[in-house]
DNA sequence: TTGTCAACTGTCAGTGACTGACATTAGCCT
DNA sequence: AGGCTAATGTCAGTCACTGACAGTTGACAA
């Protein structure tokens, strides 16, 4: 089989998304994922074993551990998959738009990408209900805190770098992304708390209250002066 | 047996500090925490077993886990001793003070009693090098911010009871909690990174922390305004 | 003093999270 | 076809943590 690719840029002319491998491994880890959820979110997180979220997969324990860190990870994975989103938008937002613009755009387009990205493999009725789970266990609670810290700390680093400040001698950045942070977070409980979870209530939650928050901030941060 | 116990509002006549096994079990408690933060410090949170701390006091490790109820407890132990001295000021704080006097009397008023209960157990060094674990132990993080969100429930709750309000309905108790637990969070970090751990360096910081926040809130809360 | 009771502790066995080592399977590529 | 290698399974072992049971020891009354 002498076959001559020429020019052909995708080397593999496999269909859409990679090979059988590859496909392989992103069917187990969504199925691991959803068993997990669909696990904790019956019979709550300390009860559910790993074993048990392995077997649901047929899959050994050890394999369950190649996928994921710990038993923790498996349970913010989605949250992981939307903040992933969130941040790859923001990044992508153009250099001259203002901070608070950039990050209310990208957490709108965020929650477009995310139904159909999650929705997939975890419906969304799910993904609330894992909410819950977290918000009702201690060792959940503790972990979401630290990725939450985590994230803002992430965040106030972008923005720190599109702005072109220094995040050591310059406190905006992190105390805007602290104020937005905080939106977020009270428009998420919101959101829990509240029976509809489709993306665009949690959309429209979101920005109703950022709007409350944008009026006090919409100064334009290039114009030279460093503190008021 | 018909026991009867006629007027005796203290059944056991027991010395000012207990009997015997009242003090044997504190110096066992005291011996845990102080070779635990002291293993800790030394060779890392993860890397240090129950075992190990259980074998430097010559108890089972079972005995361990029935003073303290995982791993993480007893690294908190100091704090948790700290948070409830800072909470036994406050309540003994007179009603008619504003809120934030109270809160900012009641940390001073902590850190003085600290000194010594504490001092003795766990020199502040020691107690100082074990922050610095926790700082960079994601394990810990975690927890600590939990504790930290805990707590700052339990405060805002304790001054919407002094204040006669709602804490569902009004803000303020929150707010206030959150902008003091913010401030005294930088102090503390900011204690930390320096080497001065003297109750007195911690104490001077807080406080003049404080003075920058204070202005803002100064306004008395039992004026009848409900909302500015 | 002595005996009883209850608290404290140790021992043991077991579960569950997690890891390293090694053998086996199964896509991938020539 | 056959070799390479990523993915998986198996096994043994560590560590955090728990329930059950037995032994020890302060506390307290007779």
């Amino acid at each position: 089989m002498t076959r001559q690719r020429l020019a052909d840029p995708t080397p593999p002319p496999a269909p859409p998304e990679g090979g059988l491998r590859e496909r392989k491994k992103r069917r187990t880890r969504a199925a691991l994922i959803h068993s997990a959820l669909e696990l904790f979110t019956t019979q709550g997180y300390e009860q559910t074993t790993v074993d048990e979220i392995a077997d649901a997969v047929e899959v050994s324990q050890r394999t369950f551990f190649r996928y994921f860190a710990n038993k923790e990870e498996v349970a913010f994975a989605v949250q992981e998959a939307v903040e992933a989103q969130f941040f790859d938008a923001l990044r992508e937002r153009p250099a001259g738009e203002p901070p608070m613009t950039a990050l209310r755009r990208a957490v709108s387009l965020a929650w477009d990408t995310i139904e159909q990205a999650i929705g997939e493999t975890v419906p969304p009725e799910l993904h609330m209900r894992m909410y819950h789970v977290i918000e009702s266990t201690p060792a959940l609670i503790a972990v979401h805190l630290r990725r939450s810290v985590e994230l803002e700390e992430r965040l106030a680093r972008e923005i720190a770098d599109r702005e072109g400040l220094d995040l050591d001698s310059d406190p905006r950045p992190r105390v805007l992304v602290a104020a937005f942070s905080g939106v977020i977070r009270v428009s998420g409980r919101l959101w829990g708390a509240r029976g509809d979870c489709s993306s665009d209530a949690i959309r429209k939650l979101t920005e109703a209250y950022l709007d409350h928050l944008t009026p006090a901030l919409a100064e334009d941060w290039n114009t030279g002066s460093t503190h008021a």
